[in-house]
RNA sequence: GCCCGAGUGGCGAAAUGGCAGACGCGACGGACUCAAAAUCCGUUGCCUGAAAGGGUGUGUGGGUUCGACUCCCACCUCGGGCACCA
């Protein structure tokens, strides 16, 4: 079709939009628009901060992904850059700005795969999705962006990485200190070492007492060993058989040395301040639950083996501890394993090696177990009790062993049932329970058809000095045991949490460098503040170097061990104890890099002074931005958008380094994000044909109902947008085909923020209509000219005028930009009929309707407010107010 | 499996204890046009009825309430996370 020539001239489509934008884009970027003045520093302007309130909006920063930007990525970007608009027109100074998450696994695929370094892949992708993201008309400050691969930005990862490791947390306060200090009180006595007083101690083991207190220490930890592909190997690109995703090698857990922040000292604060933050009540669950506290006992039961520790949360049901079970991987199986039974134990630990831990803790699967042959004796009864081992047991929780009490666990319950071992009952379940299960109470507990987990009358726990029979009141049961274990001095009260410390080395290249290296004594040693950054050395082959894949005991080979010129090191560094500066030779470097969560954990700092070389962020400028605004607020981030698959994960790791920074005193605000709010997202649907290929999405119509490839019928599914699924859809399509603005507006409009919604660009022509017809109630489509007067505007309007800008102001404060639009288009709606029947627009609905639209369509926004003949910045001018008087009916 | 969410017209959704379906898409009808596109106007949950109207309806089954999309319980389906993808 060419219809171009008969279109009216001035109406606004794809090609005016991109005029539009362009000129807008260009403007901004001169007349630096969206600089945010700092309080001190370079980028201090004090005369502009004066008097304002200040605002820091954060999107989780993107990474630069060789696909660039598809339509998925910008929803919360325009959402955050929508509220950051509507905030500067009702004067909030606002610090809006997005970096790029450059390190990573993908880039280093693509250089073992293409040989390009990863640096190159990487700057290329970001220089393209800086484009994509340009012609979105963020309000970003650009000079605020920063890359976690820049030299300058991972100077200070690893600043704060020497930071955590020259740290202890002091259990009497809960806070981390400089390891300095605790040197200072092992030297002086007023700490006790535990064995070997300090003075007798040598050089070697003041180092390894010292770096057992360390916020990051090296210790082993379990993981999946593919010695075929010649890495570790997450959970998830290991199949079920044990084998690797990718080339199908055995996979080996097994314990190796790594690097390991000690987040576990932080867990009860992680846990407590959830409470002082403004995030959803889901994710605060989500946290809690991954923290996992629990309160309970440690029960010593004694073996030929030695003592085994358990931990539970039921100690008052210690009488009813009929048998133990041991996590396979638990060190005491060894030597509790009796002679006969050492085919079965040696087998049943390879079994549980290669099974999925998801799996293991899976309640519906049938319990295996393996007798060891030996028995412990029950610290309450003095019953000898069978030790069992099964993968049901985790390694990672608790002490690793359980005590099994069939009666009072559903696990315990199935486990006994499955190998026929005693159960006895310690509390007598109330009446109503017998009759749900159509039992009698007077039938043997061994009949029952599940474990009693609720309240009862305990029963059958007494000894010479414990007795809790009759009591009906859990609490009181559980602090009486716990009393009697630890006069007894077999037990204490204890608290356990599923939190696990935070492996944090990688045997990769494209990550950051340790500033570690290592002395004669093999002790980690801080390269000196001077030298940083360590930077990554170049190398040519990026590929993890493979071994025999049944090779279970060699270390893999990271990458930068190739380097030995580099890896071998000669260098001016501080004594660990004494802190002396002294030269050394024959130093070793860490060959380990940093997991990808390192920049990720504080990147946020640094827009707020990405130019600082004598630190990673001013102080001042830092409280400004980020400090506590009143007595008891956690300080941080004042909205923080992303999505909710990072609940756990980076959110729990970014607290953490947040608050050893706190407690370090380089920080003035506890909490990384005060606000966090989770968006949805962009998915699609994809279509498969007869074969079960997926076709090009892009390329299907639908008939009746029914969906059509190249004449054929083909099915409709639903995914995540992604290139697999052959249902990308770029900006850079919306850009053309519609403008910047429609595609902003199409996104906001489409369901509320934090809901997950299909794309569907069919749908996206309706936002285009509303700007058109917007565009046409005050400019004549044909000439160009302003068709707004300043004539009177009749009271109905007014008011619908009125009653719209209090709903809109109330839906932006909220997020709530979808039934923002709504009442935007229905203002307009409203409008047109006016215009209709007066050929003209009144001037304080054209301009309110303006700025209203412009933290939304910004281009077009500024366009009109150009044309309106307003000479002042619409950015910055006041977001319109309703008259209380016009909101009565 | 465990933890966290979500299910409302043909589709995206609105209403969060008080008239279910605002707004948008699509569809249908009309205006403009030689015609089409674009644009504009109107209708549009479903069943029934010529109409007025009547009935019915927020994943399923129960419950609380004068009143439930909204609160509670159970179930089903879908999405996210499960520690080396980020």
């Amino acid at each position: 079709m060419s219809t171009g020539d008969s279109l009216p001239k001035q109406r606004y489509n794809a090609g005016l939009a991109a005029q539009i934008e362009a000129k807008w884009q260009d403007r901004w970027e001169t007349q630096r628009t969206f600089e945010a003045p700092n309080p001190a520093g370079p980028l201090a302007e004090p005369h502009k901060i004066a008097g304002r309130d200040k605002l820091f909006i954060l999107d989780m920063f993107p990474y630069p992904s060789g696909a660039g930007l598809h339509v998925g990525h910008p929803l919360g970007y325009i959402a955050t850059d929508v509220y950051g608009r509507f905030k500067r027109m009702t004067g909030f100074n606002v610090l809006h700005a997005l970096g790029y998450d450059s390190f990573g696994l993908p880039a280093e695929q693509h250089a073992i795969t293409t040989g390009v370094h990863p640096r190159e892949n990487t700057e290329s992708n970001i220089a393209n999705m800086r484009r994509q993201l340009r012609r979105l008309g963020l309000a970003h400050d650009a000079r605020r962006s920063v890359s976690t691969t820049d030299e300058a930005f991972y100077r200070w990862t690893q600043w704060i990485f020497l930071q955590v490791f020259n740290s202890w947390c002091d259990e009497r306060t809960g806070k981390a200190r400089p390891i300095a200090e605790l040197i200072a009180e092992f030297a002086s006595g007023k700490r006790d070492t535990g064995g070997t007083p300090w003075a007798s101690m040598s050089s070697s083991e003041r180092k390894q007492l010292v770096n057992d207190h360390r916020l990051a220490y090296l210790a082993d930890a379990p993981v999946n060993w593919c010695p075929g592909l010649g890495t570790i190997l997450a959970n998830e690109e290991v199949t079920a058989e044990g084998r690797s995703d990718i080339g199908n090698y055995p996979v080996f857990k097994r314990n190796m040395r790594q690097w390991t922040m000690r987040i576990t000292a932080y867990s009860d604060r992680l846990l407590d301040d959830l409470e002082r933050l403004d995030w959803p009540e889901s994710i605060k669950i989500m946290q809690r639950n991954w923290i996992g506290r629990s309160e309970g006992a440690r029960v010593r039961f004694s073996s030929r083996a030695g003592d085994i520790e358990v931990f539970t949360t039921r100690p008052d049901t210690l009488f009813g501890a009929t048998f133990m079970v041991l996590s396979p991987e638990h060190p005491l199986v060894d030597s509790l394993t009796t002679t006969d039974q050492q085919r079965a134990v040696h087998a049943y630990r390879a079994q549980a090696a290669a099974t999925a831990e998801a799996d293991r803790q899976s309640d519906t699967r049938n319990k295996t177990g393996v007798f060891t042959g030996a028995t412990a004796t029950n610290p309450v009864t003095g019953t000898e009790i069978p030790v069992w081992i099964a993968d049901y047991v985790l390694m990672g929780y608790g002490t690793g062993a359980i005590m099994a009490v069939p009666s009072g666990d559903e696990r315990d319950f199935a486990f006994a049932r499955t190998y026929s071992l005693p159960i006895v009952a310690t509390q007598m379940p109330p009446d109503s329970w017998f009759a749900a299960h159509k039992i009698a109470p007077t039938d043997d507990c061994s009949t029952w058809p599940n474990a009693f987990v609720g309240e009862g009358t305990y029963v059958n726990s007494r000894n010479d000095s414990l007795t809790l029979d009759g009591l009906t009141d859990m609490a009181t049961a559980k602090s009486r045991t716990n009393e009697w274990l630890a006069a007894n001095n077999v037990g204490q009260a204890a608290i356990t949490y599923k939190l696990r410390d935070w492996l944090f080395s990688r045997q990769r290249y494209w990550g950051e460098p340790f500033p570690i290296v290592y002395d004669e004594d093999d002790m980690p040693v801080s390269v000196p503040d001077a030298l940083l950054p360590v930077t990554l050395p170049e190398l040519v082959d990026f590929k993890p170097q493979a071994l025999d894949p049944n090779d279970e005991v060699t270390d893999p080979i990271p990458p930068l061990a190739r380097r030995n010129d580099w890896v071998q090191v000669e260098m001016q560094v501080h004594d660990p104890i004494t802190g002396e500066l002294r030269p050394r030779t024959n130093m070793r470097r860490e060959i380990n890099v940093m997991p990808q969560w390192a920049g990720s954990c504080w990147y946020e700092l640094r827009y707020l002074d990405p130019t600082n070389a004598a630190a990673f962020v001013d102080k001042e400028v830092e409280r400004y931005w980020m400090g506590p605004q009143t007595k008891g607020h956690t300080g941080g981030v004042d909205l923080y958008v992303g999505g909710v698959e990072h609940a756990v994960l980076h959110l729990l790791y970014s607290r953490f380094w947040h608050k050893v920074m706190f407690d370090l005193g380089h920080v003035s605000s506890e909490e990384p994000f005060h606000r966090l709010f989770n968006q949805g997202y962009i998915q699609a649907y994809a279509y498969r044909d007869a074969r079960g290929q997926t076709v090009p999405a892009s390329d299907v119509t639908e008939r009746d109902g029914a969906y059509f490839y190249e004449g054929e019928k083909v099915a409709r599914e639903y995914g995540k947008m992604g290139k697999s699924l052959k249902n990308i859809v770029t900006p850079d399509e919306m850009y053309d085909e519609y403008g910047a603005d429609t595609f902003r507006l199409y996104e906001m409009s489409t369901g509320p923020l934090d809901a997950s919604r299909p794309w569907n660009t069919r749908d996206v022509v309706g936002m285009q209509r509303f700007l058109q017809r917007v565009w046409r109630n005050l400019v004549d489509e044909d000439t160009g000219a302003l068709t707004v007067s300043n004539d009177a505007c009749p009271d109905a309007l007014l008011r619908t005028l009125h009653v719209t800008i209090d709903g809109v102001r109330r839906d932006m404060d909220g997020l709530r930009f979808n039934t923002a639009i709504a009442k935007l288009i229905e203002l307009n709606n409203s409008l047109t009929k006016h215009a209709e029947a007066t050929g003209s627009t009144p001037r304080v609905v054209a301009e309110a309707l303006t700025q209203m639209l412009s933290p939304l369509c910004p281009h077009l926004a500024n366009e009109l407010w150009e044309r309106l003949g307003r000479t002042d910045e619409i950015t910055y001018s006041p977001f319109p107010v309703a008259d209380p008087a016009l909101l009565v009916t």
